[in-house]
RNA sequence: GGUGGGAUAGUCAAGUGGCCAACGACGGCAGACUGUAAAUCUGCUCCCUAUGGGUUCAGAGGUUCGACUCCUCUUCCCACCA
């Protein structure tokens, strides 16, 4: 029992520090039935989950079948300083407005994996919020400059004279605190994470909880560009709130690759069945554009349903492998006359009329299901379908 | 506080009086090829009904026929010294 949920919980992971506390824990749950505490942070600086966020999530979902209970971290206090890992600049820092925003979209998001009765919602605001210049002053007492410095985001900062604000210092050592303060028996984190996570455990050593926390750290998922961390902020993400024909495209259109990260980190299949239908796409009896369909269909099925995901994929053949039109395609209406470069940028499929010229003039523009090259075309009264590209699509009405 | 260096398009980064809407790289978009994949190749990549016009090189002034380039002030960043 304790094996298979330590080999269950141990799935996908990068790195696991103090095994030993794990173990521990899980057999005091199945002997004795004692619970135990797992925190993760969320920043709430985007209001939407993606699938990077889901890989912790889901992990954290295979704590609650085994006797953890989660500490759902919102970082409405360190939103204010902006978590400097990873960034090469300083980032904006929120106002309390927008977190409170973010906040309601996030957990209604983060419950679609979690169990909700064994979650525990937290803001570090509570505490952080009331502690005094002297409290900042002893916690900031446990960590050197050089030790800061020796972190990798921040000397590369500080090499390429990009500036970091103090405040960034204090980063880690609130989130550490926060472990001090929740009491945290096991946190998890991205791999990006680390120096952070064992700050937790540095802390709670010099506030004398008797055991540091456990630390457990997922690997980044890679966006869909295959290079970049999925984040928001650099577009290449897969939304938890994407619409299902969206999601099913763009799990689709990530590259053969990185599909095998995904099932790794966000299928529920179990190992081996993904190693088997590895070793299936390397011999040839398994087409991969298939393996990657039912990637798709199971990712889109976790968060919206069976049906939905089906829907999406009939769709998806239809509009990309028969080259057929959507189903659903915004109507735009107009009166007059229009100019068709107009026409495209009203319509949301292109950013100016400039670019709408190009791309007409390269034959990336279709009224109708035809090609066209003339870019001072002029629409009179009629429906039309209007296309750019492969994938934008609009219907305008002209009166 | 002192001294010196820097700020250029989505990002990095050339340009040091007219040849500059500004080299190049990356990213992005479109086309070809495909499995809407990847890789590859081609074109494009400030805005504007455009062989032309407009607005750009941190901000504000100035010198000049002409400024991204020179001068002054301001803001921000960096380095060294204190």
């Amino acid at each position: 029992m304790i094996d298979e949920a330590l080999r269950e919980i141990s799935r996908g992971c990068a790195e696991i520090i103090d095994n030993e506390r794990v173990e521990k824990l899980l057999k005091n749950y199945f002997e004795e039935g004692k619970t135990y505490t797992v925190k993760a942070g969320f920043d709430p600086t985007a209001p939407d989950l993606h699938l990077g966020h889901t890989v912790l999530l889901q992990k954290l979902a295979t704590f609650q079948k085994y006797g953890g209970r989660v500490q759902f971290l919102i970082g409405s206090f360190t939103a204010t300083i902006g978590d400097p890992t990873g960034k090469n600049a300083t980032r904006k820092v929120l106002s309390k407005e927008d977190i409170i925003k973010n906040i309601k979209s996030y957990t209604t998001q983060a419950f679609k994996i979690l169990d909700e009765s064994k979650t525990e919602i937290v803001y570090n605001d509570d505490w952080l919020g009331q502690m005094s210049a002297a409290d900042m002053i002893t916690l900031a007492s446990n960590l050197t400059v050089a030790r800061m410095l020796e972190r990798d985001d921040f000397s590369k900062r500080f090499k390429s004279n990009t500036p970091i604000a103090t405040s960034e210092f204090m980063y880690p050592l609130l989130q550490g605190y926060d472990s001090v303060y929740l009491k945290s028996d096991i946190e998890i984190g991205g791999t990006d994470q680390k120096f952070n996570l064992l700050m937790g455990r540095q802390l709670q050593k010099a506030y004398d909880i008797k055991k540091q926390q456990a630390v457990l750290m997922m690997p980044i998922l890679e966006g869909l560009d295959g290079v970049a961390k999925m984040s928001k902020s650099l577009g290449n993400y897969i939304g938890v709130a994407d619409e299902a024909n969206d999601m099913f495209g763009k799990v689709l259109s990530i590259s053969d690759e990185l599909m095998w990260r995904y099932f790794e980190l966000l299928s529920d299949k179990s190992l081996d069945e993904i190693a088997r239908l590895k070793e299936g796409v390397a011999n040839n009896t398994l087409h991969p554009k298939k393996v990657k369909e039912d990637l798709a269909i199971e990712i889109t099925t976790r968060f919206h349903d069976e049906k939905a995901a089906q829907n999406a994929k009939a769709e998806f053949e239809k509009v990309h492998a028969k080259n057929q039109i959507p189903t659903d395609i915004e109507l735009f209406s107009c009166d007059g006359d229009i100019w068709i470069a107009k026409a495209l940028v009203d319509c949301n499929i292109e950013p100016s009329t400039s670019q709408a010229r190009r791309d007409i003039k390269q034959g990336g523009v279709k009224i109708n299901q035809e090609k066209v090259f003339d870019d001072k075309l002029q629409l009179s009264t009629g429906e039309y379908l209007l296309q750019v590209g492969k994938r934008k699509f609009a219907k305008l009405k002209v009166n």
